[in-house]
DNA sequence: CTTGCTATTATACGATCGTATAACAAAGGG
DNA sequence: CCCTTTGTTATACGATCGTATAATAGCAAG
C-alpha cells in the first residue's frame, strides 16, 4: 500500500518578464470571460498554471496586477492598431477608413472587449493609478487619429488649424467609442457591416472627408 | 452603575415599496462614490440607515437589488430626459439641440455617473437580467432620439426614411455616448462648453440639421 | 557534483463576504 | 387593550477573499 506521501507539486522557472506577462494574460482572460468579480488572486493563478503566492512574488499587491493588466491591454490594443496602419499602401483617405473598419469589426469589438474595457473604467474614478494608465492610452488613440485625420484633410486640399484637428479627433473619438461600445454590446442590432457603414458616414459628416459614395450612403 | 443591557436599536416601518426605492438608492449612491467593489450589504445596510439583514428581506439576493437599481436609475435618467422635453417650447430643432445641450453637461455629464454606469455594464456580459435592463433602456433611449431627429428634418422639409431615422438615432446616439464619457472621464480635456461645441456640430455632420452657425463652427 | 540564489509551492491567518435563522417590535384592526 | 402581522434587528455560520510566512526545488555558476 502506498504511503501517504505529500507529493509537491512540479513546476518550471521562467524570467520575471515572461511570468509577469503570463499573469497579466491569465488576468485578462479571467476578467473578459468571467467578470472583474471573478478575478481572485486564486482564479488568475489557475488560469495561468501556477499557485496563488506567486502573484504576489511578482506583484506587490493584486491592485498592482490589475492595473499592470490594463496598460498591458491598451499597449496591446494600440500596437496592433499602428500596425495596420503600416499595411496599408493606400492615401490618406482610405487609410482613415480602414481604421474605422478596423475598429467597428472583430476583433476589436466584441463583449468579452467592453467587459474588460468597463472593468478597467470602473475604476478610473477612485485609482490614481488606473487614471493615469486610461489617459495616456486615450492621449495616444487621440494622436493616431489627428494624425490620421489630418493627412486625410490635407490630402483633400481642406488643410485645418491643429486646434480644428483636435476637435475632429475628439469627435471622431467619440462615435468610434460609442459605436464600438454599441456594436460590441448588442451585436445582433446591427447586421453585416451596418455598424461599419454608420461608421464610415459619421466620420464623413464630422470631417467632411468623403469615406463613402453619396448614392448609397442614404438609402 | 448600569448594568450591561444590551439595548437593541429603535427604528421605523416603511411600505416595502418605499424601502426598496431607498435601498436602491443606497446602492447607487455607494457604487457612485466609491465603486462597485464597495457595495457590500453591509455598506449599502448602513448607508441607508437598516441593518444588513433587511436587504435580504426586501430583495430575494445582493444580485438582485444591484438589477433593481440599475432598472432604476434608467428610469430616473430617462424620466429627466424626457420631462426636459416636454419643457421646451421651441421648434423641433432646438429641441434636439437642447437634448444635446442636457446631454453632455452636470448633472448628466460626471464621473459618478461614469462609475455607475460602466459598473453596470461590465456585469451585462455575464447576467442576463442585467442584459435586459440594459437593452430595454438603450431601446428607450434610441427611440425619443428618433423622434427628435424625424421632427427636426421634417421642419427643414428632408424627411427621411424610417430606416434612415433608425440609423441616424443609432449615429447619434453613439456619439452622444462617446462625448459624454469622455467628457465625464476627463472633464479637464474639455473647457468651458467645448464638449457641447463638440456635441452640436457632430450631430450636425451627421444628421444635416444645422445646430451651430457654421462660421462660428469652423473655428 | 556541489553550492547558492530565488522562483515557486504549501499552508495558514484574519478579515470580510453573502446568506440563514430566530427573536424582537412597530403598527393597525378587532 | 390585546393580538396578529411582518418589517426589522441581532447573531451566527461557512465560504472565500487578499495576504503573510516558511519550506521546497529548479537552475545556473563554480
Amino acid at each position: 500500500m502506498a504511503e501517504d506521501q505529500k507529493k509537491r507539486r512540479g513546476f518550471r522557472r521562467a524570467p520575471a518578464d515572461r511570468r509577469r506577462v503570463e499573469l497579466m494574460e491569465a488576468t485578462l482572460r479571467i476578467i473578459a470571460s468571467r467578470g472583474i468579480e471573478a478575478a481572485s488572486v486564486r482564479a488568475i493563478s489557475a488560469e495561468a498554471g501556477v499557485t496563488p503566492g506567486l502573484i504576489r512574488h511578482h506583484f506587490e499587491s493584486k491592485e498592482e496586477l490589475i492595473g499592470a493588466a490594463y496598460a498591458h491591454h491598451m499597449e496591446v490594443l494600440l500596437r496592433a492598431c499602428v500596425d495596420v496602419l503600416e499595411e496599408v499602401r493606400d492615401g490618406p483617405v482610405e487609410r482613415l477608413a480602414s481604421f474605422v473598419r478596423r475598429t467597428l469589426t472583430p476583433p476589436v469589438t466584441g463583449s468579452q472587449e467592453v467587459q474588460l474595457w468597463a472593468a478597467f473604467i470602473e475604476k478610473i474614478g477612485h485609482d490614481p493609478k488606473m487614471r493615469q494608465v486610461h489617459m495616456d492610452s486615450y492621449r495616444e488613440f487621440r494622436q493616431v487619429l489627428e494624425t490620421l485625420i489630418s493627412a486625410a484633410l490635407f490630402e483633400l486640399g481642406e488643410a485645418a488649424s491643429p486646434i480644428r484637428i483636435g476637435q475632429l479627433a475628439i469627435a471622431v473619438n467619440a462615435v468610434l467609442d460609442g459605436l464600438w461600445l454599441e456594436g460590441s454590446i448588442l451585436p445582433e442590432q446591427f447586421p453585416n457591416d451596418e455598424l461599419v457603414r454608420i461608421g464610415l458616414q459619421s466620420v464623413s459628416g464630422i470631417t467632411g472627408v468623403p469615406l463613402v459614395q453619396k448614392d448609397v450612403a442614404k438609402q
